[in-house]
DNA sequence: CAAACATATGAACATCTGTTCATGTGTTAG
DNA sequence: CTAACACATGAACAGATGTTCATATGTTTG
């Protein structure tokens, strides 16, 4: 039951049945889509991302990354536990230190697409700026 | 001035310096720190992430995604324009409608290391679904 | 055992985000 | 021009999210 009431969204010649027959089966599980949402929102934050461009350096404990962001021990830690139950980040205790670590090699590749796509956007974006 | 009230956050032999000043001078400005966080936050969202699917199979009008993903003609198109600010989507017009494309050939490859990841982080959680 | 330290975590709070609802804009047909 | 339609958009509201603060857990040292 598709949601047209208010005016009657889309008359049938406009929703090409084609398309939506050849799409439909092409579509991921529900549950992928979210998981996948669920991923993407991990990478969708400031401090996370200073977190793993930091750990692409080396291994760290959560002091040293605290120092490195300037930022409270607490709120690392809460991103790290983020990090780490998206698999993104594992962790090895030694004495009274915790090491983070990548745990991952798409996250290299994730992050260079995604700065990637900033250059070359960048780049096309010229003579309007501003185009709501 | 970094903050280090509560206790000390880590002694000076926690913190171990030669790697901060390796680290330090690897990381991007913060503004390209933003940026990408922003475009991130653009595939951290269900919705969106399932128009990008159904644009990875062909260009498409406004209320042929409504049908498809079953949601409001509003609610798409206000999706579209955050796909489109972020650069990852582009639009035609033809008559009264719009059609949608995608924008970017780095999409998919997120997208698919996306994926990847959740096979493969999927494939090692074996005996320990929940280790908060 | 107690003290010191590195890290983890729960609650609270302010901010951000996505959908809905109502309405506005741009285009075609009559 | 007017009606009908496809799409866009502003305001508002509920739900999600990140940081702070206080405190708990786990480890080493004496």
């Amino acid at each position: 039951m598709a949601k047209r009431d208010h005016a009657q969204v889309c008359a049938e010649f406009c929703t090409h049945p084609e398309i939506l027959d050849k799409v439909k089966p092409e579509m991921p599980d529900e549950e992928r889509l979210y998981d996948l949402a669920e991923l993407f929102k991990v990478f969708g934050d400031t401090t996370r991302i200073r977190i793993l461009y930091v750990l692409f350096e080396s291994e760290m404990c959560v002091c040293d990354i605290a120092e490195l962001l300037n930022m409270t021990q607490s709120a690392i830690s809460h991103q790290l536990r983020v990090l780490k139950q998206a698999r993104l980040v594992r962790s090895r205790r030694e004495g009274k230190t915790v090491f983070y670590a990548l745990d991952d090699d798409h996250v290299r590749t994730i992050i260079g697409q995604g700065m990637e796509h900033l250059e070359e956007s960048h780049g096309r974006r010229k003579k309007h700026e501003e185009d709501l």
